[in-house]
RNA sequence: GCCGGAGUGGCGGAAUGGUAGACGCGCACGACUCAAAAUCGUGUAUCGCAAGGUGUGUGGGUUCAACUCCCACCUCCGGCACCA
């Protein structure tokens, strides 16, 4: 039991906090801002468990802790409320998911509400609000205009069991993410946005962000950037008059010995009418069947191939080479087809040998640039990352503001129509047949209407009968650019004031999981589009990222309904109150690490904040913990900047410990109670409102360590003879050296183990160790 | 295979190249109590009665001094993967 009743502190500061509005934010900054900012929730049916607010704790002490510096800080929570998941409940349920959804946020509010999070809840936002998806709609028509999304009918990532289309960011390996089904490749018609024109501009920017180096080099990677040339390889007979291939080593062409191509290359000149034996089309057949089939990635399939019977023309030395089917030349990477220089690559080198193909050792004399200019080579840069596929054969997302006449022709809807709302279905199943939910709808997608001046679509009951397109966009498309949001979220003229988005973007600091490869990528590439079009003026949405590390239940699992570890921060606030959940979160490990909860540790930190209760019985006229109280302050006050939290709680410990010892004044205690109120703000609040007879501890200012107070009188000096310690003895702080060396020369040690050797050398580390060397 | 990150007590973890294990949990003993819980106090890397020795994944190196820097290797976690 501790000394005070968390209950009752709780639940009355956080209803004052709230009717004092006093962490609502002002519409403009003054001279200090911060925007600070969680990556939002999805609002699951199941409610949070402890792993999930322990990121939205650090950004609260973090903004708690800005505020109290005299900043202007932005600090919103929303909502990422499209998704697969309300729609799957949906329909097993037969619940519309706009209505469960609603239920989720209820009571995800609730329990933030409970932790005493400082949200503006007064900015609250909802992806799926037709207000806010209403610019959702506007940015797409937007790409549009500058030819950034466009319609395709390649063949994409189709996962069976969710039965939509999906990007490359939504894979796992090649399965389903969210499933785990593996995907097929199917032929769709497809919105695509166009992100590769963004890739250079995205790694090249990478460099002015504050973020995790981890991050940087996972989107590098992702990007994949190499830069190559392209040759043509003439063909002796062949389907085609030369086959291009691609390659980052142009120096080697004089040591290819022979041409691999993709099966799905040489499928593509049977489909054109080139003859090819039975046994090739086989095992063109067999290899397709089986790139489509799920990967072991630990392990690398063994080589196949087979000769096609056609020769290609080195360009370089006009030698006469075989053009070989390959498993390991993939099509849809490259060109799928490749020069193969067995004595400098692997992979070739493999192959060669187990189909008993030449192996030619070259001088590598070129250089590639010498190559390519000599022997008419094109250079190309290359990149991993695909266009963006952005529609979803789903009922649950943003639809299109997207008409077609009875031709086909495509035209947006115009800007005053937006949004275009997502109707009412029967039905929320997904199809088989790759046709969304939304096209059983008739009267929603036939639509009267008529083309304006500027080519848009608007509507019009004696108009011309046009169709609607009936794809949504998927998940992350909101996610792509809610933080602009959040600086004016009631506007209903523009996505954002110029004004506002100059005042308060970008976001200074960025907290949440990993998400390195998808949203902090779209996001990255909407808002460089948005900057390209005037509606932001940074280059980069997010300046400094932190990533946290996620909380494991007590068994080292992860925390899931599937194992029945969930510990709800409802129970754990309703027992030890929302200071002790707070503090223990911050407390358990460095704040990027993953950790798993511990009900019994979790008493260490509720005994901490009882002792800091209790503390101000102690309250007296003399202080002896000075030095160590701005120390203290110096140490919180630099933790919570680089969101060191479970060092900067270690420090208070310690303190209270000194405290607790020792003695001290009011004032002392009154600063501690400052420095901890980020941290447990209920606790905190009351105490120091009783104390000082003030309004708030969290509107009040932040500390200002002493350095001359810092500095010790005394300081404890290690001994070390020959660089083993010997023991220790205190001196004046900044002793000169003789006055060390005698000091020295005093101690057990140093008569033990020098005695009246003459030292060979001495080190001296002023106020902290003399090493004596024998 | 490539790219990241990490290996420290029974556990979570702390250490600008300068007393390794702060702080917390757990455990042991003691105080309070009829008793228990709570609370408080003391102790708690390891070998040794002690003096002292050994210890931060392994093996080398640099240095007066290495958890920290360098080289080689092992293990675990995460990402990418036959990317030409």
């Amino acid at each position: 039991m501790k000394s005070y009743d968390h209950k009752k502190f709780d639940v009355y500061w956080q209803e004052k906090w709230l009717n004092n509005r006093i962490y609502e934010t002002p519409k403009f900054p003054g001279l200090k801002k911060v925007y600070v900012l969680d990556m939002f929730p999805y609002p699951s049916g199941e409610g949070l468990h402890v792993g999930h607010p322990k990121g939205y704790i650090a950004t609260d002490i973090y903004s708690r802790f800005k505020r109290m510096n005299g900043f202007d800080v932005l600090h919103p929570m929303g909502w990422d409320a499209f998704g697969l998941p309300a729609e799957q409940f949906a329909i097993k349920n037969k619940i519309h998911p706009k209505v469960a959804v609603q239920k989720n946020i209820e009571n995800f509010e609730q329990q933030l509400f409970n932790i005493g999070l400082d949200y503006d809840w007064s900015r609250e936002i909802d992806t799926t609000d037709p207000k806010f998806y209403k610019w959702t709609q506007w940015i797409f028509t937007k790409l549009y205009e500058k030819g950034l999304a466009f319609e395709s009918n390649e063949p994409i990532n189709w996962c069976p069991s969710c039965k939509t289309g999906l990007a490359n960011e939504d894979l796992d390996g090649n399965r389903c993410e969210r499933c785990g089904s593996v995907v097929e490749k199917k032929p769709l018609r497809q919105w695509v946005l166009k992100i590769t024109d963004y890739a250079d501009r995205m790694l090249a920017d990478l460099d002015t962000l504050n973020w995790p180096e981890g991050v940087k080099i996972a989107q590098k990677n992702w990007i994949g950037r190499s830069e190559g040339a392209e040759f043509n390889f003439e063909l002796i007979d062949g389907p085609v008059k030369s086959v291009r291939i691609f390659t980052t080593r142009a120096d080697t062409l004089f040591g290819a010995t022979f041409v691999a191509v993709s099966a799905e290359l040489a499928q593509s000149w049977i489909n054109s009418g080139f003859k090819m034996s039975e046994e090739i089309k086989k095992y063109i057949a067999t290899t397709l069947e089986e790139q489509k089939k799920e990967n072991d990635y630990s392990v690398i399939p063994e080589k196949t191939g087979i000769f096609t019977g056609i020769y290609a023309i080195n360009p370089v030395n006009q030698e006469k080479i075989p053009v070989w089917i390959a498993n390991y030349v993939i099509g849809g990477v490259g060109t799928g087809a490749i020069m193969a220089v067995p004595a400098y690559d692997d992979r070739d080198k493999d192959f060669a040998t187990l189909y008993k193909l030449p192996i030619k050792e070259i001088s590598l004399d070129k250089t590639v640039e010498e190559m390519i200019s000599k022997f008419k080579g094109e250079k190309v840069v290359r990149y991993k990352i695909q266009d963006w596929v952005f529609a979803r054969q789903r009922y649950w997302g943003e639809p299109f503001p997207v008409v077609r006449d009875e031709k086909g022709k495509v035209y947006m809807v115009d800007e005053s129509e937006l949004p275009v709302l997502l109707p009412e279905v029967e039905s929320y199943e997904p199809t088989d047949n790759g046709e969304s939910p939304l096209a059983a709808i008739t009267d929603w997608v036939n639509v009267k209407g008529y083309i304006t001046d500027k080519g848009t679509f608007k509507q019009s009951d004696d108009g011309k009968i046009f169709i609607r397109e009936t794809n949504t966009m998927p998940q992350w498309a909101g996610s792509s650019w809610y933080y602009l949001r959040f600086a004016d979220p009631h506007n209903d003229k523009a996505l954002i004031d110029p004004a506002l988005e100059k005042a308060w973007l970008p976001v200074d600091v960025y907290v949440g999981g990993d998400h390195a490869t998808r949203h902090l990528i779209y996001a990255r590439f909407w808002h460089k589009f948005l900057y390209d079009i005037g509606v932001v003026s940074t280059i980069e949405p997010f300046s400094r990222l932190e990533f946290l590390g996620f909380i494991l239940a007590e068994d080292g699992r992860k925390m899931s309904k599937r194992w029945g570890n969930i510990i709800n921060p409802d129970d754990v606030v309703k027992e030890y109150g929302a200071d002790t959940l707070r503090v223990y979160e911050m407390f358990m490990a460095p704040f990027e690490q993953t950790a798993a909860w511990s009900t019994s540790s979790i008493k260490g930190s509720d005994k901490f904040l009882d002792r800091v209760y209790n503390l101000q019985k102690k309250i007296s006229t003399e202080s002896t913990v000075q030095t160590e109280l701005h120390k203290t302050i110096k140490k919180v006050t630099e933790d919570i900047e680089s969101f060191k939290f479970n060092t900067a709680i270690s420090a208070m410990m310690i303190l209270v410990n000194s405290m607790e010892a020792g003695s001290f004044t009011k004032e002392d205690y009154l600063l501690l109670l400052q420095i901890l109120a980020p941290f447990a703000p209920h606790l905190t609040e009351q105490v120091w409102c009783e104390l000082k007879n003030d309004k708030s501890v969290h509107i009040g200012s932040w500390p200002k360590f002493d350095e001359k107070k810092i500095v010790e009188k005394e300081v404890t000096i290690t001994l070390q003879i020959g660089g083993k310690m010997r023991g220790t003895f205190i001196v004046p702080f900044q002793s000169a050296d003789n006055i060390l060396l005698e000091e020295s020369k005093k101690t057990d040690g140093y008569k033990k183990y020098v005695g009246e050797n003459e030292p060979k050398n001495v080190i001296i580390v002023p106020n902290r160790l003399i090493n004596i060397v024998i």
